[in-house]
DNA sequence: GAACATTGTTCTGTAATGTCGAACGGGGAC
DNA sequence: GTCCCCGTTCGACATTACAGAACAATGTTC
């Protein structure tokens, strides 16, 4: 849309918490205005700006700055305003209960799914996804079925955004041929299946959430170790699923 | 410190985000202008920067606003990133099954506690705390435990910072003697207790988190309806919590 | 159904504001 | 002690964000 009116020092201000990742917890100034091409008092005033409010923290021992509290707080208030989040967190506690192992919540965001809960199992360990994370969709249990039931007009247009599916494994569904075959399958059984596609011994079963107009608003998985999941497990979670994305259709 | 170099428009822009609360999902561009004292064309281009990067999102209904996904990605990585959360978490949920209560992590910040983590119980419904929320030190078991062990003059400078303090229930501490007097009982038997100071009919058993250098650092904390917590319970739930804080600061 | 009110959004001139470069001051490393 | 590097402050310039009015698009009222 607009790209006209941002205004640039706001920008500049996003870019910095931006900067900040698993990788880069700590950053200092020169760090941060290198990062962004900025002059270090430009940096400087941004950054200062965004530690008074809370937004960053500066260590007091090696005086770099890290992303601050008030992120948290307002995280949790979105979590918390999510109509989704709120009524699907009853069933992914009973998910993982039964099942032990990881569960998401997502949604779509432009070409790409974003996590929006979490609960991890204890005996998983190798998922290094979070709440907030994005990933891609032809190659996620959640992501091919948010594209399996969404509208052909928006499933044309993630599809455009895709240059190409990459293969980030053997199994990955490189062909918009194979990912269509696959979505119908999906429709077909309500559920979809990730079988090392998005990563190598991982396995997922997902299933959609559809609100009461009978539109897909996101997705709910399991996932875990592929050697977790037996045949008659999965048929068996696949039942849950079924009957979780039936209940949640009455709230929302 | 230094006020002074605080860029305005970037200070205005988090202003936006804050205004958003429990009370205020959704807010348009006129409401925050109004609530901010901004004319409006001011305020839709700091709204529109926000939205522009995912910190913000139009409903696309009524075209209001509402918090947006940017901001639990960011707040996510705040958690992850706190070594504290990701060393108690594990305890927490250790807790949350063996009692069946709420339970939180808090840290200090200037004169407030504010919870870092959390994991809910089934069956408590009335503790509407929530991650990034903040509350008085005086009469919460986080809180005194946070005050019990940090340092003397930091102390001195929390009180200083109370006018008065507030006497939420009957039960509140509400003058510095009691309050010193719970503190000291507090540094003798290692935890503490809130018997219905915060809130009426909630009671809550707290315990110190350190380093490895013997500071403060966290609290953790069950809390729960007073009915279910009879003195053995209590007894046993404070013998818990001592092992954690020894575990715990093996690990920081 | 037309007049109205109210909203989000665009436009434009103005001056306040954010920007940069340079300089300051403090803390380690050697 | 001397160096270097970093966070922080200063000051001058012009870029940038600001307010107010105008516009377009909704929804409301009679």
């Amino acid at each position: 849309m607009s790209e006209s009116r941002t205004i640039q020092s706001v920008a500049r201000a996003l870019f910095i918490l931006e900067a900040f990742s698993n990788q880069n917890k700590e950053l200092s100034v020169t760090d941060l205005s290198k990062k962004l091409g900025l002059s270090k008092s430009t940096a400087f005033g941004l950054i200062n700006t965004l530690a008074e409010y809370g937004y960053l923290e500066q260590n007091s021992e090696n005086s770099k700055y890290r992303l601050g509290l008030q992120l948290l707080k307002l995280g949790s208030l979105v979590q918390m305003n999510n109509i989704i989040c709120q009524k699907a967190r009853p069933y992914l506690e009973a998910l993982v209960s039964e099942f032990d192992e990881t569960v998401h919540l997502a949604i779509q965001r432009f070409s790409v799914v974003v996590y929006i809960d979490k609960i991890e199992s204890d005996r998983t360990i190798y998922i290094h996804s979070h709440v907030g994370a994005e990933n891609p969709m032809y190659c996620t249990g959640v992501g091919k079925c948010l594209l399996a039931y969404m509208a052909e007009g928006e499933r044309q247009r993630v599809y455009k955004s895709y240059k190409t599916l990459e293969q980030r494994t053997p199994k990955t569904l490189h062909t918009f041929e194979q990912l269509e075959h696959d979505l119908t399958l999906i429709r077909e059984r309500g559920y979809s299946l990730d079988d090392e596609e998005f990563g190598l011994g991982l396995f997922c079963v997902a299933a959609p959430v559809f609100n009461q107009a009978d539109q897909v608003v996101a997705a709910i998985s399991i996932s875990g170790p592929k050697a977790h999941f037996e045949a008659d497990k999965v048929a068996l979670i696949a039942q849950r699923m079924r009957v979780i994305s039936q209940n949640l259709k009455q709230s929302l």
